[in-house]
DNA sequence: TGCTATTATGTAACCGGTTACAAACAAAGG
DNA sequence: CCTTTGTTTGTAACCGGTTACATAATAGCA
């Protein structure tokens, strides 16, 4: 069942029975009635495919959000981690005639900027509950990356910080370690936090002390007093696993600073899977996130809200997987 | 960029370039040598929405796996749980040119029964990591549905419960209640083990004692030892807050036998918002998972991993909706 | 009533692929 | 060398929608 059969029981022209499935004005309340009746009478449903690919004609314009601070460092040529979202997001976007800006996410947000934007991806561990109340109420269709809010209910794609961390203890438990250090940025960020409460419960689980420091990845602060308290407190640790790759290899760069080596005397292991730590010394061992998997995801979930293909918002959350290189046993 | 203006640059017809996409055999290893070149110097996608609509013709056919029990009381007329979840995937299936099987999963399955079969949705609580196993051993495509194991790297769609729960506990204590009662199912069941945890964590989280007791929903065993139990040792409890809405009647109904009325003495909160609880004796108050919704996008999902538009596994949860009824305060 | 502005409807091209069928070409057999 | 068979390649129809444009119908107004 197709517009086609549609148009001939209903006795009128294709084009018709699109205006009416589209909610097209120009059709007159008598054709709109017939028509809808069959609509009904044979339960047409529309092919979303074909949908898809006949709406190619207009483009979707999307506006790719990210703050300030992640604007700043953002560069598209060299291989971070937003920098590999944002990649997958403009990939999927080519085979999808939709249009993307990056564009900064302001405290202020202003609705006119906005105009003709069909939606938003919302980057970034540092997108609020205000930010995502500020799109519902002005009703432009949005997803966020890397980052969930569990009071608001939005869309958002994520990385499994829970499995991912809980995975490196268990992996560093094997390999005989106790005394397993965790070094997060803030816990605001959702990715962080899910690290975080991965890394505790496993511990305890394994009835093992939790031992977590705190450290401003924000502004890549020096890690030397932090590491310094952790040695003279804890003392050196056996292993040491970090919220993410830049995390870990400021400490074992701070670690090298104190003479301590990596991997002999502490295991160390990220999370992310960036290209530098792979060229890095020694090379980082990490929890791989598919970075450009998770910008494509989103993109994808967002043409199907703004296409009106699904309502209920959902979180989809993306495995990790463990590689295993020169930093850690 | 297109498979039109592909096949120009290469100075062969449309059709040799789709041959040479979908890795015909009858394509000359020079042809094929050209196109590749030219796909590759132009960097190639092909347009999703326009392969799947020309493949109309080839249908996709899919099995909705079962374990026994649920199998025995799935009953597509009626609304339970299962039935709903069934039904978004048999509608989804419709617009998707996928046939679909309800089929009994087995403990010893059979890898001829499976002649012709592009996926398999394994639906229920009680799928296991050697389902998984045997699917991912055999090479067909699956996406779990209701159930997730953190110790497999595959597809699966879920219901939020850790917030959900969470959300429901908070309620309860905003309505003053501190004596908060969890009764749950087997925690094999990641639903269960998921809205568990968040009973447990948010109980915690505000300083209140966490009680639970395990039923056996399986078998939908008598409740009345459960709950003389709990009225014996822990005392009658302000609040209930249930694994789900069968679970929660069968509490409210063992309640009324011991002259304890539901919402004066004691709120009941189920999950899932099936429709028997809309018309239960009080009405139920319970969280609402999109049962239906929850079917279709598991089958769009396992269309996508068929169709090899995406590689990376994923785990797609479902946002819950609280809906305040008569059996709560 | 006649003329124009507006609205309603239809026709046909198009979105970007797949594939049935026909034709051209090459290899094999007599 | 001609026929037969098998392999490559191209043409055109098709999948099920949307929409630009043309035309028909209606409404508005002097």
């Amino acid at each position: 069942m197709n517009i086609r059969e549609i148009a001939k029981k209903a006795d009128v022209s294709i084009a018709t029975v699109s205006r009416v499935l589209n909610d097209s004005k120009n059709v007159s309340p008598s054709t709109r009635e017939k028509v809808l009746k069959i609509l009904k009478k044979y339960r047409f449903e529309m092919d979303p495919w074909a949908k898809r690919l006949a709406s190619k004609r207009n483009v979707t314009h999307i506006f790719i959000m990210v703050s300030k601070r992640i604007l700043k460092t953002l560069d598209l040529k060299d291989k971070e981690f937003y920098s590999m979202v944002v990649k997958g997001i403009q990939n999927t976007a080519k085979v999808n005639r939709s249009i993307t800006t990056i564009v900064e996410m302001e405290t202020n947000l202003d609705e006119k900027k906005l105009k003709g934007i069909d939606g938003v991806l919302l980057v970034g561990g540092d997108t609020t509950a205000e930010h995502v109340r500020f799109f519902k109420r002005i009703g432009v269709p949005q997803v966020l990356v890397d980052q969930y809010i569990p009071t608001v209910k939005v869309d958002c794609v994520v990385s499994n910080g829970y499995d991912g961390a809980s995975y490196a203890v268990k992996y560093l438990i094997s390999q005989g370690f106790k005394k397993i250090v965790h070094i997060h940025g803030f816990l605001n960020h959702f990715g962080f936090k899910d690290r975080y409460v991965g890394y505790m419960t496993t511990m305890e689980q394994n009835n093992l002390l939790p031992k977590t420091y705190e450290y401003n990845d924000e502004v890549m602060e020096d890690m030397k007093p932090l590491v310094e308290k952790m040695l003279n407190v804890y003392g050196v640790p056996e292993a040491i696993f970090a919220s993410n790759d830049p995390i870990a290899m400021k400490v074992i760069e701070t670690l090298k600073t104190f003479h301590i080596k990596v991997p002999e005397d502490v295991s160390v292991i990220g999370f992310d899977g960036i290209e530098k730590g792979k060229y890095f010394n020694p090379p980082l061992s990490t929890l791989r996130v598919p970075m450009q998997e998770m910008g494509s995801l989103a993109l994808k979930r967002l043409l199907d809200i703004v296409y009106g293909q699904d309502v209920y918002p959902v979180r989809i959350s993306l495995f990790t997987e463990f590689i295993k290189r020169g930093s850690s046993i």
